[in-house]
DNA sequence: CTGAAAGCGCTAACAC
DNA sequence: GTGTTAGCGCTTTCAG
């Protein structure tokens, strides 16, 4: 690797006009411009590569961004986004898993003088293991306590979003078919508000997801006109019971999923959905944590609020009846 | 951030003391052990958390690994792990992403003194950009040429032993229905070579996922009792083909996948396929630059074959008949 | 056991 | 315009 020294030798200058001229402050010593020239096309023949880490140890700070995550197929579209927002700002990511030990991942991160923290796709439990000393760095980091750091989409009216959809359907005997995660009873809210606003009866059916062959038999005995799933995989797992007791969709009912995993559009028939953008939720959350870095504390982000995304399993109430 | 001096200066000992000690180093200057102790302790007690970087800058060595890739939802789970392998191994990873040009990302990893480059997932044409000066900085990389970096997964062989499975349930019309990319390609010639060793005739359609729903008719004329396809989601979109015609899988013929997606455990049925173990390939190309940067330089690594994963869109051919 | 000193590659203030 | 110098936080050698 060539250093600066080399390169101040060979154009024979001070390794200090090398630097300024390297790093664009020529200007406040007013060489001349051969000379300048000359820097730079030296550097440039003898393959000159600044030296990044010794940057951050001298100005004493850094432009990486630690990503502590529990990772799985669910939260790489987010890291993704993440990563692709942070490289416009000339951030990196670094990517610190976490299985156990959490302040194991933390000090990881802290040993390497990152910029930021952010924590994302851990379980409370583990949050709740995060040392408090750590704090006392002053590393700005996100989702590190239990209310930071999560995903900026609103579950809840997202999920409304769903029920009035299917309401502008004509469906009015909707089922919500869902399971018993937080994450699922928030969108359960949303449906409860929108039936609850049109003065519909309330019809709540809760799985596990092992559960859904047995509870398909509760929701056919409810006979839906449709049924909003609390997400893709129970959706797509109900009509793989449909399927078998050769009960079709939407002839028989319309579905509706949430998630919009790739899933949706290779199920036989595509199943319509809420889209919940990952990846650019991803993206919103380095914004977040890049804000926090350059001090432009906004308080309040605006929450994602994911799109009904009309595929093959819903269908409007009279359509399907006629098909009956 | 406290530095070793604070701690030394509040011990009372010398800054080399404390490097020595908190390096695990102290055999080579018999400090006694109450000494030892306290420096122990008060690092501890004063959150003393070691500078990486420097230590890198020191060492002229790091343990910070450049995955430089163009991410999409295929490889994250590779990238999955790797990053778990890389963790065991006490080695980070630093994405960088690509979009258009490759160089600025080598030159980024530079930068930060990687200790290797790790590029996947990208097409020939990038790799063909790649400005070969950088080979000179004597950095590990894989990847960056041409016949590096392919995911170690025998596509091939394993594409065989699908066709091999079909073949001992008794099915013997069997159909290939596959896209005309290199690697559908590669999997085709899996299936030539089983059907070929059995003396069976080949029958090979070729398709575009778009064209997937004009295909299928021609697909169908040929009655087959198997169908391979190249893909999973080549196999799902053929199984919603199916579907939209009432014709019920496996009664009809069977279908066997290639990938094991996701959306193989959520169709109706469950698709039937091949695994192809993204997140074991990632770990072993981790394995594969970790050598490289140790200096075990091992030229061949086994080439990962994935298993069958039988599920619900085969069945043997007697009992399909029978259901026929 | 310790303190001094050189070195890693670079920035930035300063006197010349 | 330049060379010197101090400093970033640490490792490592070496004479005491």
């Amino acid at each position: 690797m060539i250093r600066m020294i080399d390169i101040a030798r060979e154009v024979g200058v001070s390794r200090t006009a090398v630097s300024f001229v390297l790093n664009g402050k020529h200007k406040e010593m007013r060489l001349s411009e051969p000379i300048i020239r000359k820097i730079r096309e030296t550097a440039e023949r003898m393959g000159y590569v600044p030296n990044e880490l010794v940057n951050t140890v001298v100005k004493g700070k850094s432009n990486v961004i630690a990503v502590i995550s529990k990772f799985s197929d669910f939260i790489l579209p987010a890291i993704h986004g993440c990563v692709d927002e942070a490289v416009k700002y000339d951030y990196i990511i670094k990517l610190i898993p976490v299985e156990k030990n959490i302040n194991e991942a933390i000090l990881k991160a802290i040993k390497f003088r990152v910029a930021g923290i952010f924590a994302i796709s851990l379980e409370p439990e583990l949050i709740d293991q995060v040392d408090s000393k750590f704090f006392n760095y002053g590393i700005p980091s996100i989702g590190l306590t239990p209310h930071t750091g999560r995903m900026m989409f609103d579950q809840q009216k997202s999920a409304q979003k769903g029920t009035e959809y299917l309401l502008s359907l004509g469906h009015r005997n909707i089922v919500f078919f869902g399971t018993s995660s937080d994450i699922s009873q928030e969108r359960e809210e949303g449906y409860k508000k929108a039936m609850t606003e049109k003065g519909l009866p309330l019809q709540i059916i809760r799985t596990e997801e092992e559960e859904i062959p047995e509870k398909t038999d509760l929701l056919l005995q409810a006979d839906p006109d449709a049924v909003q799933c609390s997400n893709d995989s129970v959706a797509l797992l109900l009509m793989h019971e449909c399927y078998s007791r050769r009960i079709f969709i939407p002839e028989t009912f319309s579905i509706l999923g949430f998630g919009n995993i790739p899933a949706c559009r290779l199920s036989a028939p595509f199943l319509s959905t809420v889209d919940e953008p990952y990846y650019q939720t991803g993206r919103i959350m380095f914004r977040q944590i890049y804000d926090l870095l350059s001090g432009n504390q906004k308080e309040n982000y605006e929450y994602l609020c994911g799109d009904v995304i009309p595929r093959e399993t819903t269908v409007a109430l009279k359509q399907q009846k006629g098909e009956k």
